[in-house]
RNA sequence: GGCCCGUUGGUCAAGUGGUUAAGACAUCGCCCUUUCACGGCGGUAUCACGAGUUCGAAUCUCGUACGGGUCACCA
């Protein structure tokens, strides 16, 4: 059996969004899972639709994502050109070889008249299609309107009775009946092909054997299997995939402002993880792990693991599945990564930004969250001494101000300024006055830091800021308890 | 409206005739602890509804409800 090539085919009308990029994933990860290729074909034949820059977008986005094609219109291949508006003289011959077997004809009727019939339609109750007005037109009539030069389309020619069914790998099989088909433009006034034409050929030129794309086109698929088989073409595996949404009934959209790729890279969220999210939308691995790298969502991908129903996209999972990445990188890693970040609101630099990075990497679910976490550490926030009183730790005002003033000289008289020399000095004090950790503990990280949730606790606050700044805000604490009492 | 498709906790989901109906996120509680996190332990909560087939149904069938898709010289 030959290899499996796939292709990811968007049009370049906009964004890409999640839901785009998610059958991007699995179109990829199918073809990379056998070995196989795939492909990057620019749908761009709507030109009322078409985006300046979009195109520019879809390969950025890939590329961020890891989604690296083997042909496509930038890097070529066997079976181009991938930009389907640059295809455009090939379809017309393989449409004149339906006519000739039999599976279309012309048809003349003007749009004027089609509307009509649509309108006349849709009055009386009936679903719109065409009425077969120059389905059965016979040869001599077509070749005398040719000959006059009457503008025409080529329509596909469905059969009128029996059913079609076919198979997609999501959806099981699925059946119609042919008289519910229409006979669909192929080649357009025009002389260029519908989409649905042009598809179906494409795909066969290219030699892709298996179809992903929204379930949007589930209702089509008949009509696409109908033209293999007239061309006697081999028909691809389908897999359609359910869309995803942002709640319930609707869509995600970059119309409604729903985020993009690019958009929640912006927010903050890891490439690799997004990715990893998505791929969990509306597909299971089965299992109890849910962390995979492209690599490893290679190797365990199957189609068996796609679901029929639409995945409402949960931002707080995003977020959840991002700490983890964050979590687990090296510290190194984690801190380059952070520090642009720690330098939007803390420019010190004569501070520990390694106990600092330490103690914020397990706080990170999210880079865009640091410049709020650390904003305390350049210059100490306006606070209220009620953010002493802590009734777990059994601390108020007047328990706090006795703990800092006997924390000062302690901690003037240390030399050798780091966290494991804080630690021995305040534990010893903390001994020697026979109080809980807390009690001395959590004074000193509302006075170093002004605020009720810190990155680390006192000791590590200390060391962070550096001895000068903290006994500057020691002090600081003592004359604000000191007015209290 | 016709046709097609879907429906397991708040969310993502496993499950393919017999399970105490996994797991994750969220939520709640406890432990750890120097706050918050992290980590550990535990709790609450789900088979849309109604019939049928069967000894036995989340799993099969039919119907109902709700939701989605599609019915272009768009893609």
């Amino acid at each position: 059996m030959a290899k499996v090539r796939t292709r990811f085919a968007p049009s370049p009308t906009g964004y890409m969004h999640i839901g785009n990029l998610r059958t991007a994933l699995y179109t990829y990860l199918l073809a990379k899972k056998d070995g196989g290729t795939f492909i990057l074909r620019i749908e761009d034949t709507d030109k009322e639709r078409y985006v300046d820059g979009a195109i520019v977008v879809i390969y950025n986005t890939l590329k961020m994502a890891g989604l690296h094609w083997d042909e496509g219109p930038d890097i070529g291949g066997p079976v181009g050109p991938y930009i389907q508006s640059e295809r455009m003289g090939i379809f017309k011959d393989y449409a004149l070889q339906l006519i000739d077997s039999g599976h279309a004809y012309y048809c003349f009727c003007d749009k004027a008249r089609l509307d009509e019939l649509r309108k006349v339609q849709q009055a009386s109750g009936v679903s719109p299609m065409y009425d077969n007005h120059c389905r059965n037109l016979s040869k001599e009539e077509v070749e005398k309107k040719l000959s006059e030069g009457t503008p025409y389309v080529i329509r596909q020619k469905m059969p009128r009775e029996g059913t079609t069914t076919f198979h997609d790998e999501v959806f099981g099989d699925i059946t119609v009946e042919n008289t519910t088909l229409d006979d669909n433009i192929l080649i357009k006034a025009d002389g260029m092909p519908t989409y649905n034409f042009a598809n179906v050929v494409d795909d066969h030129l290219m030699g892709i054997t298996h179809v992903v794309r929204g379930n949007e086109y589930l209702s089509s698929t008949p009509k696409y299997n109908l033209l293999y088989q007239a061309f006697g073409w081999d028909i691809p595996k389908y897999i359609h995939c359910s869309p995803v949404m942002k709640n319930s009934t609707e869509k995600l959209s970059k119309r409604h402002g729903d985020a993009s790729f690019e958009d929640l890279l912006d927010q903050g969220y890891l490439p690799e993880a997004v990715i990893n999210f998505i791929a969990l939308l509306g597909w299971s691995p089965k299992g109890e792990r849910e962390i995979y790298s492209l690599e490893e969502l290679i190797e365990v991908f199957d189609v068996s693991g796609i679901a029929k129903s639409p995945a409402i996209f949960d931002s707080i999972k995003l977020k959840a599945i991002n700490g983890e990445y964050i979590r687990a990188f090296p510290i190194e890693k984690y801190k380059e990564l952070a520090m642009p970040y720690i330098r939007k609101t803390c420019k010190r630099e004569d501070i520990d930004i390694d106990v600092l990075a330490k103690v914020l990497q397990p706080r990170t679910e999210l880079f865009t969250d640091i410049p709020e976490q650390v904003d305390f550490i350049d210059e100490l926030p306006e606070y209220s001494t009620d953010l002493y009183v802590h009734k777990k730790m059994k601390t108020n005002v007047e328990t706090s101000l006795n703990a800092l003033q006997a924390a000062l000289p302690v901690l003037e008289a240390l030399s050798d300024w780091n966290v494991d020399a804080i630690h021995a000095v305040l534990f010893d004090l903390i001994a020697e006055l026979g109080v809980k950790n807390g009690h001395v503990l959590w004074p000193l990280r509302v006075a170093t830091s002004g605020k009720q949730f810190t990155p680390g606790g006192g000791i590590e606050l200390l060391a962070i800021l550096g001895k000068e700044d903290s006994l500057n805000r020691i002090r600081k604490g003592i004359e604000l308890l000191s007015q209290e009492n």
